[in-house]
DNA sequence: TAAATGTTGTTATAACAAAAACAACAAGGG
DNA sequence: CCCTTGTTGTTTTTGTTATAACAACATTTA
C-alpha cells in the first residue's frame, strides 16, 4: 500500500531529522513495505538509482537500521519501525546528553559584561521560550508582581509561576474575569464588561499580558495564537514606566474585586 | 575559557546530530561564553565570519534558541543549554512519534513473499539489535531450545530471555559455569576447565553463543567486544544441522550438572 | 561643524562538501 | 547469450561555508 505523497514527503522529513539521508530514508521505507527485499526489488519500491541503493544499505547496516543475508541476490530486512525510531533517537538522546555537559561547562564559565544592560529591550520567541523566561523572571520578584492578562493566559499560566514567588511579594492582577480560587493574598481588579470600554478590551486581548516586576522590569505579551507569539522584555526605567502608566491607567478604569 | 579544539569539535558534532549547523553550533557556544554579546562580539569569539553570522543568528532566533534586544547595536542572548538541548530533543522527538505512526502504518500492511526464506542467511549487526532479535526468536520457541555460550553472556541475556519462553520448552544449556539458580526445569551441562581441552574453550569464547530453537533455526553470535558485535540467523536446514552437530559435540565432551 | 573612519547589517557571489543522479563495466546466473 | 547483480567512477545539484562589496549609521578627529 502506497500513501499520499505528502505523507510520504512528511514522513521523509521526520526521518531526515533523525539523522537519515533522503536516499536512506525512502530505502528504510521501502524495506518496511517488503520484506526481504533484494536491491533491485527496493530499487522498483523505492525509485532510488539502482547502483545508489547498494552504499545505502551499508550505511543503513551500519546504522543497524536494516540486516543483510548471505546470499545471491543478497535480501534486507529493516528493524520494525519501533525499533528503528527507538534506536535512532537513542543516538541522538546520546549526542544531546554529551552536548548538554559541555555546554553546561561553558556556561557557568561564562562572561556577561555589563552593555548598558538595563537599556535594553529583548524579543523573546517562542510559547515555550516566554514561558520559561517568566518563570524565571517572576521568581526573582522581590517586592511586586503587577499582572495585566486575561484570564484565558493567565488560568494556565500562574500556577507554573505562583510556587516559584516569594511569599511577601504583592500580587495585583487585572483580568477580564476569575475562575476558582484566588491565590492567597493577591489582589484582583476585573475590567469592565466588553460593551462598556471597547477599546481598552480589545487593546487587553490584542496586547495579551503585561507583567511588572518589582517597577524595575517589565515583559510584555504581544498577540499572535496563529503566528509564532513574541515578547518583549526589558529592564530599561523608560519602557517599564510606560507599562506602569498603562497598568495605572487600566487600574483606574477596574473594579477591585472582594 | 576556551576547552579543548577535541572536546569543542565534538561538541559541534554532538549539535549537528540535534540539528543545527557547523556555524550554528559555534554561534550558539559563543553567545553561551558571553551574554548579551552583539554580532562583531560573537564574531570575534567563535571566528565565524561577520557577515554570516546575521543570518545564523536569524536561525537560531527562529529554532527559539537566542533572543535578541531592539538596540544598536543588537545584542543577542542563548537559551541557557538545558533548555537549549531539551528545546532541540523536543523537536526531534515530535519528529519521531510522526515517523513512527506513519511507518507503524506502512509495516502493517507489508509484502513478506516467500524466497526461499528458509534458505537466507541473515547477518545481525549491533549489540542492542542482536538482543531484541534474540528475544523474538526465542519467544517463538516451541518444543527446544538448545544452548552453547559463556556464563558471561548467559548471565545477563537470559533474564530477557525466559519471561517470554513457554513452560513447557526443553532447555538445555552448555556453559562454562553457573552461578545462583537455574531455570526450572533446565538442564545444565558444564564444560570441562579450561587447561583440558584448550582449543574447544576458546572456539566457546569466540564464537559467543549458539542458539538452537527448535532443531528448526539457529542463532551464532561471533565475538568481538571491541568491534561492533555480529550474529548469524538462519532457518536454513542446512546451517541449523551444522550447529547441532556442534551442540552434540559440545554435550559430549560437558558434564551434566545436577 | 564637517569630514574621515569605523562599525553594523545586509546582500550577492564564489568555493566547497555531501548527497543525488547517472554511466559504465565485470562477474555470475539462468 | 542475455539478464541480473554488485561495484566503481563521474557529473550534477544542493546546502553550507566563506568572502566581497556596499549602504547606513555612529564615532572620532581636525
Amino acid at each position: 500500500m502506497v500513501e499520499s505523497p505528502e505523507t510520504l514527503a512528511s514522513t521523509i522529513e521526520s526521518l531526515k531529522s533523525l539523522g537519515l539521508t533522503k536516499y536512506e530514508a525512502l530505502v528504510y521505507i521501502a524495506l518496511l513495505q517488503a520484506e526481504g527485499a533484494s536491491a533491485s526489488e527496493i530499487h522498483e519500491i523505492s525509485t532510488v538509482p539502482r547502483a545508489s541503493v547498494y552504499p545505502v544499505l551499508d550505511r543503513l547496516v551500519q546504522k543497524n537500521l536494516v540486516s543483510v543475508s548471505h546470499s545471491t541476490p543478497r535480501r534486507y530486512n529493516a528493524a520494525p519501525p519501533g525499533e528503528g525510531i527507538d534506536r535512532m533517537l537513542r543516538y541522538i538522546e546520546a549526542d544531546a546528553q554529551r552536548a548538554r555537559e559541555a555546554l553546561t561547562e561553558i556556561y557557568r564559565n561564562r562572561t556577561h559584561p555589563e552593555h548598558g544592560r538595563q537599556e535594553l529591550i529583548w524579543t523573546i520567541n517562542g510559547e515555550e521560550t516566554i514561558r520559561s523566561r517568566l518563570v524565571e523572571i517572576t521568581a526573582g520578584t522581590e517586592h511586586s508582581l503587577d499582572i495585566v492578562s486575561s484570564y484565558a493566559f493567565l488560568g494556565h499560566t500562574l500556577p507554573a509561576l505562583l510556587p516559584k514567588i516569594r511569599e511577601n511579594v504583592t500580587l495585583r492582577i487585572i483580568t477580564d474575569h476569575w475562575e476558582g480560587k484566588l491565590p492567597e493574598g493577591a489582589e484582583l481588579y476585573l475590567l469592565p464588561p466588553l460593551d462598556h470600554i471597547h477599546s481598552v478590551h480589545r487593546k487587553l486581548e490584542e496586547t495579551a499580558g503585561v507583567f511588572i516586576i518589582d517597577q524595575t522590569s517589565a515583559l510584555v505579551l504581544m498577540g499572535g495564537e496563529f503566528i509564532s507569539p513574541t515578547a518583549l522584555y526589558s529592564e530599561s526605567q523608560g519602557f517599564v514606566n510606560f507599562f506602569i502608566r498603562y497598568w495605572d491607567f487600566i487600574e483606574k478604569i477596574s473594579k477591585k474585586s472582594q
